[in-house]
DNA sequence: TCGCACATGTAACGCGTTACATGATTAC
DNA sequence: GTAATCATGTAACGCGTTACATGTGCGA
């Protein structure tokens, strides 16, 4: 069995955009690509570890400036090598596990309104996503406008925003039609 | 730790739809449900087995004008119960794991055309898929024209219709994007 | 002083994939 | 005859979540 986990690789590339802690990575990821990769940091401080001693990163202590005990990691040529390798590979078909559709699909057992309830509740959770990546892309462009990473995290904002929008109408249709029969 | 697998009511969902073998459990979920829920042989027998175990279905062998040796399994009274139950809980926010994206995030580490040749692709998967989902609306529609699930059903494939022609959308919009620049 | 954010980990456990194992029947 | 499909499972393993454990610094 080869290895499948993808945590050294999102560790990796969170260290080309800085020198980083393992808290300060466990935070990039809930704010930027959580929406479509989320790690738990029971495997984020394992796989850090992972990554220096495969020599993919390095480990200082902080800076004595600052008051905590911390420790910054940055990424290596050797990392910077395995990270690009991995880029370039094909990537895998995206896994989707989505349990509103699987209710759904199984909604005849069970009264309309419940199956109603459902898609309300998602359609909230959809408009609050929706404002979410509006207010990420603003914060982005102020704060990263000349970064040379800004383009590509654009283009997944984008997709956030998209698939949010056509999920969105989806649930308006749905509940039509629920209502309608 | 409190049980997380949904593949009990997988199974108990599909028996509320015709009796089954596990053989045809897992080709109804290839042929449904695979693409926003997969489960794998090596879970389903096992999650069959405790179903039986549980008194959420019962067994029975295969009628003799079948030649082959085969585990009829039908849906209990208490299992009905159990999967409404389920139903009716709030659904879970869908699981996703787009490696895509995950790469395109980082993709400013890589050429552009590294990119470019992973968006491609994915355009050319999201046009097949489109492809099966108009196919299988057709199909359904004729085999199940008077089946009481046929609404729920069409419900879980126009989300994937309309997901995938967004998806679409933003593959072109973005490879237009990477080229201008 | 109380609670939150910072900061780093480990342990237990259930989950899910992959691979293996076996054999029958059907279609070409 | 040979490959694909039908048919049912088990075992090993890696993965990922959850919960636990511990302590600091800061603001209200």
């Amino acid at each position: 069995m080869r290895e499948r986990s993808r945590t050294k690789y999102i560790i990796l590339g969170m260290l080309t955009i800085d020198d980083m802690s393992g808290y300060d990575i466990s935070k990039a990821i809930k704010s930027s690509t959580h929406h479509f990769w989320a790690e738990s940091e029971g495997q984020l401080y394992p796989a850090l570890a992972a990554c220096v001693k495969l020599g993919w990163a390095k480990c200082k202590e902080a800076a004595a400036d600052s008051k905590r005990a911390k420790k910054i990691y940055s990424i290596t040529a050797s990392g910077k090598k395995e990270l690009a390798a991995w880029l370039k590979k094909e990537p895998q078909e995206a896994l989707v596990r989505n349990e509103l559709l699987l209710k759904l699909f199984f909604g005849r057992n069970v009264a309309k309104l419940d199956n109603l309830q459902h898609i309300a509740h998602q359609q909230q959770r959809l408009e609050a996503e929706l404002g979410t990546y509006s207010a990420m892309r603003e914060e982005l462009i102020k704060r990263h406008g000349n970064s040379p990473h800004l383009q590509y995290w654009l283009i997944t904002l984008d997709y956030g925003l998209k698939s949010a929008k056509a999920e969105l109408a989806w649930c308006k249709d749905t509940i039509k039609i629920l209502n309608n029969k």
